[in-house]
DNA sequence: CCATTCACTCAACGCTTGTTGACTCACTCA
DNA sequence: TGAGTGAGTCAACAAGCGTTGAGTGAATGG
């Protein structure tokens, strides 16, 4: 009743597209390891044999459900440099991705999962590092200030601590903003 | 060669504690769901079904080789407040105790570890809310200071981020210490 | 219209897991 | 010394997992 006509290759890349989504919305919800295929089957209405056929194992559904943390900023000031590591980490703007919420629910239990949130967050804390102003502590304060914000949105988004979740993403990156110059430099 | 005379007592005693020790070696490492009772059974040297005998199960286990996150503070004032708040999170004098690594390593993907460290952090959260100055958001600011310190120390101990590793914990907590006063409020 | 392709299902495999009950044997103690 | 307790082992179960190969039936294309 809802798709009148639909060729096979539409209905090939329907079904997988449903794959998709619901291997995600379950690996942000449960992690890699507790997220069985015959469970993301399940909520996409389909044998779990099919699953394996389109993306060869689980670790490969995986890769290919799961977005990447945001890569490596392009801010030269302090201030633009704020407001993007904000968004990136999604304190504002609408937030996270749910496939990097998928990634991040994993790296802590697994290997793979780690390998790829350590990579992305050191580039970011080399991006952040180079934009400092030239002092010593230049990419040990990059870590600090990236490491921090990846507490705050663990805190809000993967643990749902109600004191962070009952306030809007702009007010929360704006008590945070003082605190990242207090931490990127004295001098600015 | 080692213990020439142990009474039978003293051999339980001895057992159990290893089981425990090698439980929350590999709950730290691996997580609650990727470590197995016949792993911790062989790291102790022993059988997995002994494990089952004294501790009845895994979640049980579990609970007994973890340890809680610190609970809630007693300062007063700002300074002493950030004192303990960088120690509580390990940022300060010798880390975290393992048991405490454990219950954080498991906390995106077990339900129950997220339950505890939840309320760990909640009421840390109220009590450092307490200390701040009447500021509408001491709450708020509260938990963005707590969720930040966890993040640093997951990028710490959990990760094991390069930059963060190579670094002693007191330099790190020297930095974080006007980032903190910042987020507490303008008036310190 | 018929042979072919291909999305999709079914039933089963081999493995690992937590958990259990029966067993062995050294130590305790009367 | 000899009965009994209790620490520790062994072998197995049932359930759940990722994964596989054979099968089915409708859309396709000549």
């Amino acid at each position: 009743m809802s798709t009148p006509h639909q060729s096979r290759a539409d209905r090939r890349r329907a079904t997988e597209a449903r794959i998709l989504d619901s291997a995600r919305e379950l690996f942000a919800e449960k992690g890699f390891e507790r997220t069985t295929i015959r469970a993301v089957a399940t909520a996409a209405s389909v044998d779990p044999a099919l699953v394996m056929q389109y993306f060869g194992s689980k670790r490969e559904l995986f890769s290919q459900a799961v977005q990447t943390l945001p890569g490596p900023l392009t801010a030269t000031d302090a201030d633009e440099l704020v407001d993007q590591l904000l968004a990136s980490l999604g304190l504002k703007l609408g937030g996270l991705p749910e496939g990097a919420l998928a990634m991040m629910r994993s790296m802590l239990t697994d290997q793979a999962a780690a390998d790829h949130v350590r990579a992305a967050l050191g580039r970011q804390i080399d991006s952040v590092g180079a934009a400092l102003p030239a002092a010593e502590d230049a990419e040990l304060r990059a870590a600090l200030v990236v490491t921090a914000l990846l507490g705050v949105t663990i805190g809000h988004r993967l643990l749902g601590l109600a004191t962070l979740r009952e306030v809007p993403a702009d007010h929360i990156a704006a008590l945070l903003r003082p605190a990242i110059k207090a931490l990127t430099g004295p001098q600015g």
